[in-house]
DNA sequence: AACAGAGTATTTGTCTCACAAATAAGCGAG
DNA sequence: CTCGCTTATTTGTGAGACAAATACTCTGTT
């Protein structure tokens, strides 16, 4: 079971539903959201839940609210897309569009590989140990259990903060929280291949500080993500036709 | 003369102010923030623009709201450091840390490279000739002025459109927010040297579609704008220290 | 008929008051 | 001293009213 949160306070719930309804392009850009007395209605709940809802999208660039003209929806480039929650919500209904997976692990092959070098350079000894910690963990787990993935998590993240920049730490965990939903596609789709080889390389990179070694080792990494998860969208997306 | 909004809302003031006073440390992590009656009655305003505004931070991690607890603020790995306005905010004050700057640096050194290598085997001749244009305003109306800087502005934007990858884009939108005021920062220490000649060959690099030259030219960009930076912080923090 | 201006209606913005729900802290029993 | 209950405080939600801004309409003028 899932660790849900027990229940989310009214105006959390209502900007996800929004939030959801609006990156899916169920609603969108340029159109406008019914008048806040509409919507308080609709959803039975006060106008300040609404509203306060409202705010939190116009804080990621969602929407724009202006007196007599309403609340509009702003341009997709003007949306704040690297906000986690944002990129959750796009994972929310059906499968993403393919360019929008193909523009994130382009950017994955950017950053991510910049990070591994940067981490093969500067870990300490203790960062070493615990992401070797990490991949015990993995590869006593599998991928395919719920630690397994949570040490995955870990061992990422150990990377991420050996950089010792806090930009590529947000960055990275704004980007993971996408991934974590094209791996969900990847096993629903059929067992993909086993990355732990992969990861095995990263680690003795990363341990020897030999910087060269650890980017291939995660462009490798991210290679097989990127052809795995095409090929799981392309498998749900007959399915979904059928 | 700047085309300041005339005058945002309140809840948008105080979020402002809010935000920055806990982006620039002054209100430590982990800390409290005063009861929503006592924020209403302390900036004047009804206690439903004081929840308005939290809602905002809690939308970029900044906060976080329970009952009885009261309103907190998060972890600095918590927070959307890629936030545009969360960006901004960081460079209200005075200077921000040297650390953070070098980060900002570092990571452009990883972005804007890929995403010139992108833009020199993607653009479309319509882009090519979007790109002379804005180059040419540059050197017509100098790096000094108002109008020039916003080609400059132009032309990174245009690059960036160039590889159509939205999540690139947006990535960019965050970091030249910040980069702005890096900018303001060099030409307050005084005359930062000339990058119309790197410019230029960014610009021929992207014409006849040379990936690694493209590359080249926006590495020699960012190195010479994060040494001047570095100088000019250095330089601004003796004068402050005086 | 085209246009400019004032007026109006609608929508968000702000304020007030009230109560519900959750929970941290204090209290008391064992 | 520990555990469980009570309670007080704080956020969460609700209802209604008025203010402010502005898109729209309607009128009067050219």
């Amino acid at each position: 079971m899932i660790a849900r949160k027990r229940e989310a306070p009214a105006h959390v719930a209502l900007a996800r539903r929004l939030g959801v309804s609006i990156v899916t392009g169920e609603r969108p850009p340029g159109s406008a959201l019914p008048g806040e007395i509409d919507l308080a209605e609709s959803f039975g709940v006060a106008r300040s839940v609404i509203r306060e809802a409202l705010r939190m999208l116009s804080g990621k660039g969602l929407v724009v609210s202006k007196p007599k003209s309403g609340t509009r929806i702003r341009e997709r480039h003007e949306w704040n897309l690297l906000d986690p929650q944002l990129l959750g919500w796009m994972f929310e209904g059906a499968a993403p569009p393919l360019t929008f997976v193909r523009s994130l692990f382009q950017l994955r092959l950017i950053v991510e590989p910049a990070a591994a070098e940067l981490a093969a350079r500067q870990r300490t000894p203790r960062q070493l140990s615990r992401l070797g910690y990490a991949l015990e963990e993995m590869t006593s787990y599998g991928l395919d259990s719920e630690p397994g993935r949570a040490a995955d998590q870990q061992f990422h993240a150990i990377i991420l903060k050996a950089t010792s920049n806090e930009l590529l730490v947000s960055l990275s965990a704004s980007i993971s929280a996408a991934v974590r939903w094209t791996t969900l596609f990847k096993w629903r789709a059929g067992e993909p291949r086993d990355s732990l080889p992969e990861h095995q390389r990263l680690f003795d990179a990363i341990a020897r500080s030999d910087a060269a070694a650890a980017r291939a080792a995660t462009v490798g990494l991210i290679g097989q993500a990127a052809l795995d998860t095409e090929q799981a969208i392309a498998k749900l997306g007959e399915a979904e036709v059928a």
